[in-house]
DNA sequence: CGGTTTATTGATTCCCGTCAAGCAAGGTGG
DNA sequence: CCACCTTGCTTGACGGGAATCAATAAACCG
């Protein structure tokens, strides 16, 4: 059934980036966030950001760092995790290309809560708090914008208590299956591929189960023919079965 | 042991608060996100709120309204939730005077994803999003403030996220008093008191467990000599034996 | 003071976490 | 390019923590 064997996940590559100035340009202007700004203001804004390199698998900041930067995705996926005694970590997000993270608050809290790690080879840029503030106070549409940001990722936090508060453990695997193929599924050959490389330990750390117990379950979608899965990728193959699996309407 | 039969806590009165313009006008100012404003600005934003009164129990909006306004406690405790099938609902939060909650972001979302509902009887100030989204471009700093209103809850949101994935039944219940005791603990002669109307129900939402767990743990904690409790009140009588129980090293 | 809501407590069931062993994939170096 | 080693995935057996069901008791309210 299963005829791949190689991870279909691209990883981009083992290197490490380094955006170029143009590079950096263009994603700034292409982000939602500065859309509005013209090019000389863009430029202005760009000159404030540092630009860095990361290997996959590297840190970017730990929690408990004094929380003095504000970050944007340039390339990669990152995810952001807490950590808990005994490699119980709790994964909190994963973020593309254009996300923001770090210090969005200019002096909200004074470390940070999380801890940003690298999935794949990435380029991130960065600015300091306070340039950031400047940033936010010379134009207000800009700290909305960052509200609207704020906004999202609060909501999503409270819909995942909800659902690790009253959904069973498989429900809980399916929904977070659904909202990983939003955020990274791609339309392949195969069906929707999640394209960052998911482990079943990460599935478990956004599920509060284990990983054994996200083994079970896929495989048993597996044996049914809904997914198809490896060694931190999954694909799934049977689109309409796989939606039926979400159903929440008895829990 | 427990001679106090009647609830310690007070829910204010059954009457229906109206606030006056004054009062409006001394809650506004005392707020931290108001507090920087001279008092003609003050005035003008006075004059853009409305004020409501809202019985014990009553709804201030349901999840899935349209999100049009931003709301501010004047007087009272507003409980936030998100309603699930068969009463299964989960508590995300417990606002006081001078707390935001509804729609803080001008645009961002269309319907509320949460219920807001008096937990005794209360008076709201309310703005439409629009004159809100006004007032933050007019003023920058209170955008930067609503920016960090929102992180400190995102914060506690991934916080509780955390607690539910990583800690036994008990001690989520533990950390859920904790943070109750820190948000509106009350000194008394018979220990710290929960000053609000919680039942074991709430806590249960809160703690994602049920109210059968929440009574057997809380017994065992009363039986020890911990806590008193009784029908929506706790209070915490042996503070260090408490804070003991909470020491989150070993899961 | 009766009716309703909330809390307590017990008996039972079961989901899922834990421990453990075996296997497959992927990367590495000769 | 293949043997080796590491890392991640799978599967089984078992036990325990907490949900469920149910019946009683206490507190509150009109």
């Amino acid at each position: 059934m299963n005829t791949r064997r190689k991870s279909p996940v691209n990883i981009i590559s083992t290197e490490v980036h380094h955006c170029s100035m143009d590079l950096r340009l263009k994603i700034l202007g292409r982000l939602p966030f500065f859309i509005d700004l013209n090019p000389s203001e863009l430029m202005m804004i760009n000159q404030r950001f540092n630009s860095l390199g990361f290997k996959k698998d590297e840190f970017i900041y730990y929690s408990g760092d004094p929380a003095e930067r504000m970050f944007v995705v340039a390339e990669g996926k990152i995810k952001l995790f807490q950590p808990g005694f005994e490699r119980r970590n709790v994964l909190l997000n994963i973020l593309l290309e254009g996300d923001l993270f770090g210090n969005l608050t200019v002096f909200g809290s004074s470390t940070y809560t999380d801890t940003a790690q690298s999935l794949t080879s990435s380029c991130i840029l960065s600015i300091s708090s306070q340039s950031f503030g400047e940033i936010l106070k010379e134009f207000p549409s800009l700290a909305i914008k960052s509200l609207q940001v704020m906004e999202k990722r609060l909501i999503a936090a409270n819909k995942r208590v909800f659902e690790i508060s009253t959904l069973p453990a498989e429900k809980r695997i399916v929904v977070t299956l659904l909202t990983l193929v939003e955020k990274v599924g791609k339309q392949t050959n195969q069906g929707v591929l999640i394209d960052a490389p998911i482990s079943r330990e990460d599935l478990a750390e956004m599920t509060a189960t284990t990983p054994e117990t996200v083994s079970r379950v896929m495989s048993q979608f597996q044996s049914s023919g809904v997914i198809e899965s490896g060694r931190k990728w999954i694909s799934i193959v049977d689109w309409d079965a796989f939606q039926q699996l979400a159903n929440v309407e008895s829990p």
